[in-house]
DNA sequence: TTTTACATACATCCGTGCATGTATGTAAAT
DNA sequence: ATTTACATACATGCACGGATGTATGTAAAA
C-alpha cells in the first residue's frame, strides 16, 4: 500500500487507539484478538504491528492517553483548594466519579482496567506501570490527609494510611459497581453524598 | 481407563475444582487451558470433559462451592442480631471482609472475580447468575438499612438504597485493593474500624 | 533514492470439541 | 455364586479454526 504523510499516520494510530478502546471494552482484551482491532479501526494487522509492538503496548498506549489529562484535571483541584486539604480531598474524588461518567475515553479505561481484562503475567509490566500510577496517586492524597489531621480538619487519631485506603477502596468500588450497570445509579449526582458520607464517618469514628 | 467407584470419581471431581481454582487464580481464566488444569489436577482433559460440559460451567461449579458456605454464614450473622437491623449490617460486612482474608476458597474465587477473569459474552449466563446473587444479597442488606432506619438506629432522611449501594462498593473496593497486595494492609483486623467509618458516615451525613 | 506506512502472505502453534477406545464398577438375571 | 449386560469414568487421538509473529511486497512521501 501507499505511504502515507505523518499527519495521516498520526490520524491511523489514533483510530486505531479509538476502536481498540471499543473493542477491548466489550469483548474483553484476552478474548479479542488483533484483527478485530484493526477490522473495527478499518485496517488491517500491519498497520497496528507498524505502530505498536504488540497487543499489551497497544493497551499501555491506551492507558497513556487518559492519563495524562486526569492527572492535569487533579492538580488543578489541588490547585483550587491550597488551603484546605480536605476540600482538596473532596474535591479530588467528587472529579474523579464524575469523570468516569462524563469522559468516555476515561470510562471505556475503567471498563478494561476493572471488567475487560486479566491480570496476567504477561501484562505484568502494564500493570506494574498502572499500579505504581496509583500509588502515586495514593500517596498524594495521604499527604492531604496528613495535612487535614494537622490543620484540625479531621481527628487527631485518624489514621492517614487507612484513611487513604478506604477512600481509595470506596471510590473503586464505586466505579467498579456503577460500570456493572450505569442505570442502576446516578454516580455524578450521587457522587457529593456518597464522599462527604465517607469524609463524615472520619469525623465522628476515627479513634473508634 | 478402568472405572473408578463414585466415590473416588467424587474426589476426582474435587481435585480439578481444586487445580481450577489455583491455576485460574494465578494464570487468569482466559489464559488457561483445560490441560493446563488436568495435569494440575494430575488427570486428562477427558477428566474434566467427563465432569463438566466446558470451562464455562467448570469455573459456575467453582462459585457454587463458596456460595452456599457464603449464605449460611451471613444467615447465621442475621439470627445472631434478630433484634438488631443496624449491628445485622456492621456484623455481616465485617464477616465478608474477614472470611475473604480466612476462608481459602472463597478467596481465591474472588481473586478470579476480581482480578483474573473478563466479563465477556461466554461467559454471560454465568455472570447473570454471579450478579443475581449478588442482587440477592444486595436486597436483603437494604432491608436491614430500612429497619435500621425505622428503629431509629439511622437518620429518617437516609437513602436505604443509595446507603445499600455506598456499603457494597466499599466492601467491593476493599476486597479488590487487598487482594492485590494482601500486606499492604491487614483487612481482618482493619475490617471493624473500615466498616465502622462507613456506618458512623451515614449517621452524621445522612441529609448532607 | 531511501525511508516510511502500511497491506498481504505465510508458517507456526495452540486450544477446543468430539469421537473413540477401554477397563472396570454394578446390578440384575440365571 | 456366577455370569451377563450395561453404564461409568476416564484416557487418547484427531480435525478444525483461529491467533500470533514475521517476512515480504509496494507505492508514495521526504
Amino acid at each position: 500500500m501507499a505511504r502515507k504523510t505523518k499527519e495521516e499516520a498520526r490520524e491511523t494510530r489514533s483510530q486505531v487507539l479509538d476502536a481498540a478502546e471499543q473493542v477491548f471494552s466489550q469483548k474483553g482484551v484476552t478474548n479479542t484478538s488483533l484483527n478485530e482491532i484493526a477490522i473495527a479501526a478499518g485496517v488491517t494487522r500491519g498497520a497496528i504491528y507498524w505502530h505498536f509492538k504488540n497487543k499489551y503496548e497497544l493497551i499501555a498506549a491506551l492507558l497513556e492517553r487518559v492519563k495524562l489529562p486526569l492527572d492535569d484535571m487533579l492538580a488543578a483541584q489541588g490547585a483550587d483548594h491550597a488551603d484546605d486539604p480536605l476540600g482538596q480531598i473532596r474535591a479530588k474524588s467528587i472529579t474523579v466519579l464524575q469523570r468516569c461518567v462524563s469522559d468516555t475515553h476515561l470510562r471505556a479505561v475503567c471498563t478494561i482496567l476493572f471488567h475487560k481484562c486479566e491480570r496476567i503475567a504477561d501484562a505484568q509490566p502494564l500493570m506494574d506501570r498502572h499500579l505504581a500510577s496509583r500509588a502515586d496517586c495514593a500517596q498524594e492524597l495521604e499527604g492531604n490527609f496528613s495535612a487535614a489531621i494537622a490543620a484540625g480538619q479531621l481527628p487527631a487519631d485518624t489514621d492517614p494510611k487507612l484513611a487513604t485506603l478506604g477512600l481509595f477502596s470506596y471510590i473503586d468500588g464505586l466505579i467498579y459497581n456503577w460500570l456493572l450497570d450505569p442505570d442502576q445509579f446516578h454516580l455524578a449526582e450521587a457522587a457529593p453524598r456518597l464522599v462527604e458520607t465517607y469524609l463524615c464517618g472520619l469525623s465522628c469514628a476515627a479513634g473508634r
